[in-house]
RNA sequence: GGGCCGUUAGCUCAGUGGUAGAGCAGUUGGCUUUUAACCAAUUGGUCGAUGGUUCGAAUCCAUCACGGCCCA
């Protein structure tokens, strides 16, 4: 009993800053609308600051400029309140002698927090800050809840991620990454747009997921009764564009993959892919370099990147390498006759800790020891190619050496961002690898893959020879925003419930 | 899945076994061209949860939850 009593008391007592700032709210619905939608802004923080910030205090009392602007209360410093918008912030000044008794009684209950607007000529401080002498003003959206330390922001991880909208109103460098992230999509769909690719959406939820070894999320259709997959890539669906006519066709958009979480991966998380005709693997890693060397220059205004600690240089031409190649680069004890020969690639796999199984073949052996031993080495941006065929089921075939296909992947900082290849459009071989892919399955690889008849029927009509690649959005922002975590870069990263 | 670290007021953080603290925010008053505004007073806490050790636990131990970093 005397719990219970304890507990809504708590509940009371931890509501007490609300709760003063809810009288507030109730005393301004007594006298008028308290949510008024009537006010438009002519001005923004940021473009006053470029505007009217180099004039010195006497010309802008001369220039007499009236601004309108809104946005939320940050911070109040005697008679100036700090308002900030969607592009800065700016002073407002207060003298509430010259509003009337009413409307200065009510400046006082403003919190931080609230949204106002506010009217008068832009002056300047002697310090030199802009500040706009308000002349007329409203209390737009009262805000109940109170903010963060206004000096220190939001630190806590966890409350950044699960109320993004408290870190964004705090966070200047937050709002600076996802500004970025934006500006970062813009510049590469424009990039393909100018190159005649033409941006589509194909379907989020699949019969058969396909176009890439992952797994997927299972969902459940109740009309037709029916499972559906959330995406794992949209790979299949574009080239059946390109075998319709679509010859450059590309999308970003978000896929799906039920795996775990880490620094690097989250569930749903965003790729652009595009397909080109008449193309190759060489063709696309030199549209990877020109697109990325392009989006970082119009973006960061440069093209080196600074990524925890390390320098990136975009400008120069990536470094191209084979797995085969990298591996006896990187393993100065490994030779090219141990790498080639089945047992012998299996035993150095099995003293790296592997986990070899009784199916693999040796390229899925040279995988894994690339993995084990180069691939977080890859520091200064490089293209690895000719991965063997074993683990690549929708990759053409080198002409020369059928064990190893025409395809690519793109690290940069040890981590993969992209994966390209002139495509499999032999529609019999897409049909043998697919049967293989099966047979994993059965196996018990739940990563691998089914088989689509209807995407071998549409290879069947013919797909032109054509290259695609899939770069992976979230790691690049990661790149371009110095963010150690994909949570940093996401929205609303997915977290545990509370 | 494993290891390490964290969780104390709305926020940022102190507090290593003996009456729970500071700054900011809030409240009241003062000041009113400030720059983390200032001055004075003041309110505010199931110390993540549960169990244990102890005369006594925010503090020591165990388990769990959530988060961070590293590894797989």
């Amino acid at each position: 009993m005397s719990e219970n009593h304890n507990e809504a008391e708590h509940v009371q007592e931890e509501n007490r800053l609300i709760a003063e700032r809810r009288a507030k709210l109730s005393a301004i619905r007594e006298k008028r609308n308290a949510f008024p939608n009537h006010f438009r802004r002519e001005d923004y923080a940021d473009r006053l600051q470029a505007e009217l910030g180099e004039k010195d205090k006497e010309e802008l009392e001369t220039l007499d400029r009236h601004a309108s602007i809104a946005g939320r209360i940050m911070a109040k410093r005697g008679p100036f309140m700090v308002l900030q918008d969607m592009t800065g912030r700016i002073q407002v000044y207060v003298d509430k002698k010259q509003f009337p008794e009413e409307l200065a009684d009510e400046i006082k209950t403003w919190d931080i927090g609230d949204i106002i607007s506010a009217t008068g000529p832009v002056h300047k401080s002697g310090k030199g800050d802009l500040y706009v002498y308000m002349k007329e003003t409203s209390l737009l959206t009262k805000s109940l809840r109170p903010l963060p330390d206004k000096f220190h922001g939001l630190q806590d991880q966890e409350i950044r991620y699960r109320q993004r909208y408290v870190d964004l109103i705090m966070n200047e460098s937050s709002r600076r990454t996802f500004s970025i992230r934006s500006k970062m999509i813009s510049s590469i769909r424009n990039f393909l747009q100018q190159r005649d690719f033409v941006e589509v959406e194909t379907p989020m939820m699949q019969v058969i997921p396909g176009g890439a070894s992952a797994r997927p999320f299972v969902t459940h259709h109740n009309a037709l009764n029916m499972d559906m997959y959330l995406r794992i890539a949209p790979e299949l669906y574009l080239k059946r564009l390109v075998v319709g006519g679509i010859e450059r066709v590309f999308e970003i958009n978000r896929n799906f993959r039920n795996e775990g979480l880490s620094t690097r991966h989250n569930p749903e998380f965003t790729m652009i892919e595009f397909y080109q005709a008449y193309a190759d693997y060489k063709d696309m890693m030199d549209l990877t370099e020109a697109m990325l060397r392009n989006t970082a220059q119009e973006v960061l205004g440069t093209t080196t990147i600074n990524y925890q600690g390390s320098e990136y240089d975009f400008a120069k031409p990536f470094t191209r390498l084979s797995v085969f190649d990298s591996v006896l680069q990187y393993n100065a004890d490994i030779t090219a006759e141990q790498l080639a020969d089945m047992t012998q690639a299996t035993a150095i796999a099995k003293k790296l800790g592997v986990d070899v199984k009784g199916s693999w073949g040796l390229g899925k052996i040279q995988i894994e020891i690339f993995e084990e031993t180069v691939e977080h080495k890859l520091d200064q941006p490089t293209f690895i190619t000719e991965y063997p065929t074993e683990v690549s089921p929708l990759a053409r075939r080198n002409d020369d050496n059928p064990f190893v296909t025409d395809r690519f992947e793109f690290f940069v900082g040890g981590r993969e961002l992209a994966n390209g290849f002139s495509e499999l459009n032999d529609s019999e071989d897409q049909a043998e690898r697919f049967m293989a892919q099966v047979a994993e399955k059965d196996g018990g690889d739940d990563e691998a893959m089914h088989y689509d008849a209807d995407f071998i029927a549409a290879l069947e009509y013919g797909l032109p020879p054509t290259a695609g690649e899939g770069i992976g959005i979230d790691r690049l922002v990661m790149l371009f925003t110095d963010a150690p975590s994909i949570r940093d870069v996401l929205l609303f990263p997915h977290m545990r419930p509370e």
